[in-house]
DNA sequence: AAATGACTATGCAAAAAGACATAGCGAACA
DNA sequence: TGTTCGCTATGTCTTTTTGCATAGTCATTT
């Protein structure tokens, strides 16, 4: 899955421009149109549905390198809110500009699709967490997942990575309260399976958490670049 | 989103061969990798993702239409199976032909991309239900939801739909028990808002069970054919 | 140095959901 | 015609999770 240098050139003129948001900013409103497609060069954010009452459910976490408002250019309007976590930078791409991507550079198109499958992947593991796990197992499954997700990018340190992420977007994400999450992780961490602290989790040992959690991914294949 | 005589004698040429399957098939193994591609014609099936003591869980229901195994084919191997309800019929793509079909025809990768986002937004509403939906909203959301779809895709009869589901796919599918997922049901169904039985549901009042809900979905649209 | 605010921590009572047990019901089958 | 089987129904008891209250910590502001 290389990109031809032709390929390369047609992606750099599709970016329209790149831009910087700040940390807790609005990306892509919730029910409302939204124009642009974006990926994440660097940063945290989340995609989220809200009741009506304000309770929110966390639909996954977006790391660098994925997509952002991909089938919200399908839809007339955004099903889902995307909000960062940190600061972010984020690639914009011209609304009008997939489907020439897909005309003239389907090898992008089928990019496009694989990348958006793997993104599906992590959101049906989520289900089945907070669908089936308990809260140890779900916030174990959480921890690796991550933790994995953010190796596999390059980004993690060791065993240890930025977590710029708090309680309540764990406990949104899992589908738990906040206290309930916060009782959970604190006893994963005097278990000494991890450690948070000063905006970086360690994951002393992956594979231990990986069976508290009860999962076994695939590993995660390096995606085509975007 | 009309395909050309061209496009049509294509997809044509690229369906190997429809099959048939009898309920309780298994298409798609958990696991394991998976050749093919298909899109469902008639009959239920579901996917799924199942836990090492047994726990499954429901990811979403597939109504004729909604394609199968479309990121299986993404990776080495089937991160959820897809098992059958119903006698179904499918239609099988060989598993060269996807990339085949980017690159001469890629309004119909276009169209695949479409279908794919789609089926992601049922998984989304699907996560907002068990992570943060109380019981009772969740079971009203998964029958106005199956129901609107049924309705769309031109499958409704009047306010009544084919149900060839039972309690325990729908607790499956909502991350309860099955039990709880029975007295569930029979509360919605003594306050008189649906009523199943011979395999089919009708719905008395949709907008009253989506406020029960508190899910407020778009319309569904008209979807590409492929 | 005090004040504020966002986040984390923890005990206790309440509610939601689950587990187990048992029963009923209708279709398929011998 | 009785038996089995899959599914639905319901009561009781237990566990899990939540809600509320209160406190601690740490960084930032005044």
């Amino acid at each position: 899955m290389k990109n031809s240098d032709e390929e390369i050139a047609f992606i750099q003129q599709f970016k329209t421009r790149s831009l910087a948001l700040p940390a807790g900013a609005v990306i892509i409103n919730e029910g409302l149109p939204s124009e642009d497609l974006y990926t994440l060069y660097s940063g945290w954010a989340f995609r989220f549905k809200t009741l009506s009452d304000g309770r929110r459910q966390i639909l996954n976490f977006l790391l660098p390198g994925d997509f952002v408002g991909l089938q919200e250019k399908m839809a007339d309007v955004s099903p889902h809110g995307v909000a960062t976590i940190t600061e972010v930078s984020l690639c914009r791409f011209a609304r009008s500009g997939l489907w020439e991507l897909y005309r003239s550079h389907p090898g992008l198109g089928y990019d496009v699709t694989w990348i958006a499958a793997n993104q599906k992947d992590v959101i049906d593991e989520n289900l089945l967490s907070v669908g089936r796990r308990n809260a140890t197992e779900r916030v174990a499954t959480l921890l690796v997942q991550l933790y994995k997700r953010m190796k596999v990018i390059g980004l993690a340190n060791g065993s240890t990575i930025d977590f710029p992420i708090n309680q309540q977007h764990i406990a949104d994400s899992l589908g738990l309260s906040l206290v309930h999450t916060n009782k959970t992780l604190r006893r994963l961490m005097k278990m000494g399976f991890h450690e948070i602290s000063g905006g970086k989790l360690t994951v002393h040992n992956p594979a231990a958490l990986e069976r508290v959690a009860d999962y076994y991914a695939a590993e995660e294949r390096v995606r085509p670049l975007i």
